[in-house]
Order: structure tokens, then sequence, then C-alpha cells
DNA sequence: CATGTTTTGTGATTTGTTTCACATTAAAAA
DNA sequence: TTTTTAATGTGAAACAAATCACAAAACATG
């Protein structure tokens, strides 16, 4: 088990997440071109950013005629690897779990829960498009998909509990919404979303301006 | 209309909230006293960051005795100005929005959820514990209330109307989940919440690790 | 009461990220 | 064809964040 727990996302992946979302909005407004400030303007970032980021990772536009939006998607797509459908499970199918089951953006970006977890034998009766399973059938799904990924929204109280049984399963990667730092060996990586702090932050900034 | 939407939480604000959910953890769990090198370990940070956050906020402990968990507490209450309960309202009572108004979370840290607004009126009339109003209804329940900020919610083709909609009934911070970067003016705080931007990052640094 | 140990507190240093400045290029205009 | 303009590309500089190193304090021990 390690000491510090790094759930960091780079930075400027995350940009490429935006701008791949702002490139596909463009192109589809019919734009096959775009200006590194265009950009920037769009994703909220200097346009020094956006051709800094390019640079970094080797894509080049042209010398007054800005960058190509088709090749941009494709070196992101390169980057990410988006080949193939990537297939993640979700455990806990309380009220977050249920909107994040059905949220069909995870599809387009071809992430596939293929299945969710619950110890409540209630909700595994229930319909959600996808199999709700009791934990006992996790290890099987696990493999038979090649799972690496899981989404993790149990209550706190049972997110260490939960995590320690993925861990167990093969799980290597966890999207955790629990309230908790969870302990996880070196090889795991964790991302936390924690909502509560996000509002909590715009409160702060909101009285700040004021 | 700002070109640059800057929506960044600071990483030390960020890592306070973490502490503050620590220390009640561990004041829960009977100690008063904490050492750095402890908080830092269910923080998640290495206790030199521990330290060196606290000193920036001059909070201070003793040396050999550690911190108080209470003065910490009370510390961070101050920075972040918790006398009173904030009010929020949120805008799209969808799958998102449905999971969110039911989070207990935000009220045990003081964040209330006065209403919500849809602009199908099928919505309307479900009950949540909260009310579900027609937007036309959003002025008078901000200025009743004093809201300073939403959650919005609704459809990424929604959500620059919705915004405007927001700004213009004087919100002035929002917490988005919709995957589009908001036109806002200035004085205006976003902070996005990107949830295929996470997975996918989860994905992806599983991937680099095999 | 001196000595050793543990922990805080913080300036100095290192590392990482963003912005700046400008050379380079390509197209448009003269 | 030459000049001007508008863009990219990137090393250097500035800035920000994290880590290091160690002095200072408090307590424990003999
Ligand atoms: N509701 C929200 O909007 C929201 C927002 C942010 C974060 N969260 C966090 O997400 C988590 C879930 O929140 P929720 O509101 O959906 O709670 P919930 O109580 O509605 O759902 C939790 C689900 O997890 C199941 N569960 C409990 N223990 C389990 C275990 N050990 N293994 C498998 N399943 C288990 C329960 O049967 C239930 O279906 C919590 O940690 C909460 O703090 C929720
Ligand atoms: N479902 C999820 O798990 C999830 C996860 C992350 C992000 N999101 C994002 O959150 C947003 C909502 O997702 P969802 O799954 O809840 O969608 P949804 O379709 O279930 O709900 C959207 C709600 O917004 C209402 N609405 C539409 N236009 C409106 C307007 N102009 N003003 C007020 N209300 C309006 C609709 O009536 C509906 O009730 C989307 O932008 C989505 O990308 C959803």
């Amino acid at each position: 088990m390690k000491q510090i727990t790094k759930h960091v996302i780079r930075n400027d992946l995350k940009r490429l997440f935006t701008y791949r979302i702002c490139l596909i909005g463009f192109k589809r407004k019919g734009f096959d071109r775009i200006y590194s400030h265009d950009l920037g303007e769009e994703a909220g970032v200097t346009a020094d950013q956006v051709r800094k980021d390019f640079s970094v990772y080797k894509m080049k536009g042209n010398k007054k005629g800005g960058y190509i939006i088709t090749d941009l998607l494709n070196a992101i797509d390169e980057i990410f690897k988006y080949q193939n459908n990537q297939y993640v499970i979700l455990v806990g199918m309380g009220n977050i779990g249920q909107a994040l089951v059905q949220y069909k953006r995870f599809i387009l970006r071809k992430m596939i829960i293929v299945a969710s977890f619950d110890i409540n034998p209630s909700k595994q009766s229930k319909r959600f498009g996808i199999p709700v399973l009791p934990m006992s059938m996790m290890r099987e799904i696990i493999d038979k998909f090649h799972v690496n990924v899981a989404i993790l929204a149990v209550p706190e109280i049972s997110a260490q509990d939960a995590t320690n049984k993925l861990i167990d399963s093969g799980i290597i990667g966890i999207l955790n919404f629990a309230p908790v730092i969870l302990k996880v060996p070196d090889e795991v990586i964790v991302s936390n979303i924690n909502l509560c702090d996000e509002l909590e932050s715009v409160i702060y900034y909101t009285q700040k301006v004021m």
C-alpha cells in the first residue's frame, strides 16, 4: 500500500480532452481548419497554450493556414488510443449510480458500462438497460470483458471495502464518487470526484468577488 | 464576455477541503490531536505539504505535540466562512439533477438546494423533497433566498441558454455538468465537472501502466 | 538538568507549468 | 516580384507549486 495516493490527471491531458470536444463542435459547424486563437477562445485557454500543447505532442499546423481539424482529432485519438471500446463496471446503483449508467455520452466516447453491482438484492431486479448483479459475480464479469476500470458509487462507509473487492478482482483504475481517500496499492489509479468540494469552491469564489 | 474562462480552483484550497474531511474523520474516531504525518497519509499528500499549507494560512501546531484538530477545523471554517447556510438552485431535473437534489452531504456542508427548475412541465409535478419550478420563477426564488450559485444539469444543447438566463437573474457562480465551455462575463465563476473526461483519464492512465 | 528524540515552521531549492518573445513560414497584397 | 500580414513553433523567462533541509521548540529519558 502506498502512503501518497496520487490521483492527478495531468492538466495538458485534460486540455486535450477539451480541445477534442471543441474540435468536434467546429467540425459539425462545417469548419475543417482552425486557428489556435479560435480554438483557445472556445476551450477557454490562451492561443499560446493551445500551440504549446500541440507542440509538445508534435501536432503540426500550417503557418498562416491554421490547423486541420481532422488531423488534430486523429492525433488526439492516437494519444488516447481510441480504436476499441473500453469496458468498465459500476459499483453501487443508488442515486448517482443510476444516473451514470444512463449517461449516453460515455457510449459516444466508447466507454461502455457492461454491468453494475450492488449488495442490495432489490436493486438487482431493477432494469436500467444493463444488468445489476450481486457482488459475487464481479470477478466473472471483469474477466469476461477484460475490464480494468470501475466507477465507484457506494456510500462512504462502504467505499474502502468495495475498493478492496475491486482490486482483488483485478481492477486497476477507479473513478471514485465517495468523499473518501481510498487506500490502494501503488499501481492502482484513483481519480476522486468530490462534488461537495466543487460546489463549495464555487461558493467560496463567488463570495470573494463580492 | 471574457475570452479566457478561468474556472480553476486553487490547489491548496482543494487540499484544505480534503484536510477537513480527514480531520472530521479523525475527530469522530476520538482523536483531538493530529500530526502532519498522519493527516498527510490520510489525505494522500506528504507531511511537508500539510505543514506548508497550514503555514501559509497561519495555522499553528505545537512542536512535538502536533495540531489540535478543532483548531484546524475552526481555522478552515474561518477561511471558507461557514457560519451560515448557503442557498443554491439547480437547473435541469434529469438523471443527474435528480441524484444531486437527493444528495444529503450538501446539507451536511450547509449548502442547501432551495429549488430546482426545469422547462419540462411533467418534471414540475414530481416530488423530490424540494420544489421543481418553471423557469419563469427563477428570478423570484433567487431574490427571495439571496442565491448566488447554481448547479447546471441541462443537456449540452441548452446549457448556454440556461446559463444566460441564470446570469440574467443574478447568478454569479455555476457548477456546470454539461460538457460545454460556457461563455460568461468576467465576474462569473464557472466550475466544470466533466465526467467523461475524468473516466477517460483513468482509462488512459491504466493503459499507460500496463 | 543535560541529552536525545520528535515534531513543527519556513526559507531555500527544485520541479513543473504557463506566458512571452520572436524567428519562421505561407499567403495575400501591392 | 517584393512587401506586408497573419499565422505557427518553440526556446527562454516568469511564475507557481512541491519538496527539501534544517533550525527551533517541546517533550521524554536517564
Ligand atoms: N447522490 C449524489 O448526487 C452524489 C453526489 C456526489 C457523490 N455522491 C457519493 O456517491 C456515493 C453514492 O451516493 P448515492 O446518493 O448514490 O447513495 P445511495 O445510498 O443512493 O446509493 C448507494 C448504493 O450503493 C449500494 N451499496 C452499499 N454498500 C455497498 C457495497 N459494499 N457494495 C456494493 N454496493 C453497495 C447500496 O445498495 C445503494 O444502492 C456516496 O459515497 C455519495 O457520497 C453522491
Ligand atoms: N446522466 C449523467 O450521469 C451525467 C453525467 C455527467 C454529465 N451529465 C450532463 O448533465 C446534463 C444533464 O444530463 P442528464 O443525463 O441528467 O440529462 P436528462 O436529459 O436526463 O435531463 C435534462 C433535464 O434538463 C431539462 N431541460 C432541458 N433543457 C432545459 C432548459 N433550457 N432549461 C431548463 N431545463 C431544461 C429537461 O427537461 C430534463 O429534465 C447533460 O449536459 C449531461 O451531459 C450527465
